[in-house]
DNA sequence: CTTGCAACAGACCAAACGGTTTGTTATTAT
DNA sequence: ATAATAACAAACCGTTTGGTCTGTTGCAAG
C-alpha cells in the first residue's frame, strides 16, 4: 500500500472512530487532524470536504463492516438460531464502551437521514440491503414457519428492535436493558418456527 | 399570564420544535430568538445558558406531553387494545413531516446521552417511568396474561420497538415501514394474551 | 541535472457559535 | 413623584468551525 493510501486509509479509519462515537456533525476536522498526525492540507488532498469524508466513511467502513456483521448470521443452516445467536454472542462480547456508542449505521440514521439527503440514501439503501437478506433466509426455512407471515414485515420488526436495544443502552449507561429486549426478541425470533 | 411568563413560554415552545426537528446540538440560538422575534438578551434573562434552556424544554414540554400521550392508551380497561389502538392511532394520525421527526425523547436520548450527563439522567428516569407504567397497567390484568412473561421485559421490548418503528420513517421519508413494525408490534402485544 | 507532479504542511479566512455586558424601557411599590 | 426592579434590546467578545491558499518536500521520468 502506498505512502498516500495509507494517510488515506488512515484518515478514514480514525473518521469512523469518531462519527461512530460524536456523530458526523459534531466530529471536528481539527480532532481528526490530531488524532492522524497529520495536517488539514493533507485531509483536503485526500477529500473534497467533511461531507464527502463522511459519505467515504460510510461507504468505504460502515457499509463493509455492517455486512460482514450480520451475513454470517443469516447465511446459516437455521437462520433464526443463527439470529438469536448473534444478538446473543454481540451482546456478551460487546464492552460497555462499544454498547454506549450504539450501531453506527443507526447512529447516522438518527442523526442525519433529516439533515442531508445523500446519507439519508445511502442509509436507507443500506437497510433495504439488510431487509432483503434477512427476508431470503426467512424465505429459505419458510416451510419450518408458521402460515400467513409476512416476510418483509417481519425483518423490520426485527431490525427496528435491534434498534431499539442498542438504544436503551445509551441512556442507562450498560447492557442490562439491550440484553433484556434481546432476550425477549430472540423468544418472538423462535415463535416464528412451526 | 404575565408577559414575562408569555415570553418564557414562546421561547420553551420555539426551543421545543426546533430541538425536536434539528436535535439540541444542531438547535441555533439565534433561530429561536428569530422565530421568537426577542433578543439574546430575553432568553438570558429567563435562562442561564443553552443547556439549561434545554433542560427547562425536557422538563416542562416534552416530559409532560410524553406522559400524556402514553397515558390515556395504559389507562384504558384492556391496556394491550389501548396500547394498540394508540400505535395505530398515531401512524394514522401523523403526517408525514412529524414522523420524519421521531420521537423527542428517542432522539435526544440518541443524541444527548453520551454528551451531557444531566440529560442522560433526565432521559433515564423518563425511559424507566414508561416502563413503571407499561408494567403496572400489564400487572393490572396479569391473569388474562400468559404464563412466565417479564412484565418488565415486555415493556421494554415494546419500548424498544417502537423507537426502532420511529427511526425507519426517518430514512424512507413516509409511514410505510413505521406502519409495518406496528402491525408486527401489535401482533405480538395481543399474543401476550391469554 | 532539472522538470513535474503527487503528497503533504501550515498559515490564514469568513462565518457562526455560545455567552457577556451594557443600555433602555415598562411596570410596580412606596 | 420617585425609586426599584423586571423585562427586554443590541452591541460585542473570544473561540471554534469548515474551508482555502500558498508553500515545501520527495520521488520519478526525461
Amino acid at each position: 500500500m502506498s505512502d498516500a493510501e495509507q494517510t488515506r486509509q488512515k484518515i478514514l479509519s480514525v473518521a469512523a472512530d469518531e462519527i461512530h462515537q460524536h456523530g458526523f456533525q459534531a466530529t471536528s476536522l481539527s480532532t481528526i487532524l490530531n488524532r492522524c498526525g497529520i495536517s488539514k492540507g493533507a485531509l483536503y488532498y485526500h477529500f473534497t470536504n467533511k461531507l464527502e469524508l463522511g459519505y467515504a466513511v460510510f461507504e468505504e467502513n460502515f457499509v463493509p463492516v455492517f455486512l460482514n456483521t450480520w451475513q454470517p448470521a443469516l447465511s446459516q443452516t437455521d437462520p433464526i438460531e443463527g439470529l438469536c445467536d448473534f444478538f446473543t454472542t454481540m451482546c456478551e462480547s460487546m464492552v460497555c464502551s462499544e454498547a454506549v456508542c450504539g450501531c453506527p449505521l443507526n447512529n447516522l440514521c438518527e442523526e442525519m437521514a433529516n439533515v442531508d439527503e445523500g446519507f439519508r440514501l445511502k442509509i436507507l439503501s443500506m437497510q433495504e440491503k439488510l431487509n432483503a437478506l434477512i427476508v431470503e433466509s426467512l424465505t429459505r426455512i419458510k416451510g419450518e414457519l408458521r402460515e400467513g407471515l409476512k416476510f418483509s414485515q417481519v425483518a423490520y420488526f426485527i431490525v427496528a428492535t435491534f434498534h431499539g436495544a442498542t438504544s436503551l443502552s445509551k441512556s442507562s449507561r450498560n447492557k442490562e436493558l439491550y440484553q433484556q429486549v434481546i432476550v425477549e426478541l430472540c423468544i418472538y425470533i423462535r415463535a416464528l418456527k412451526q
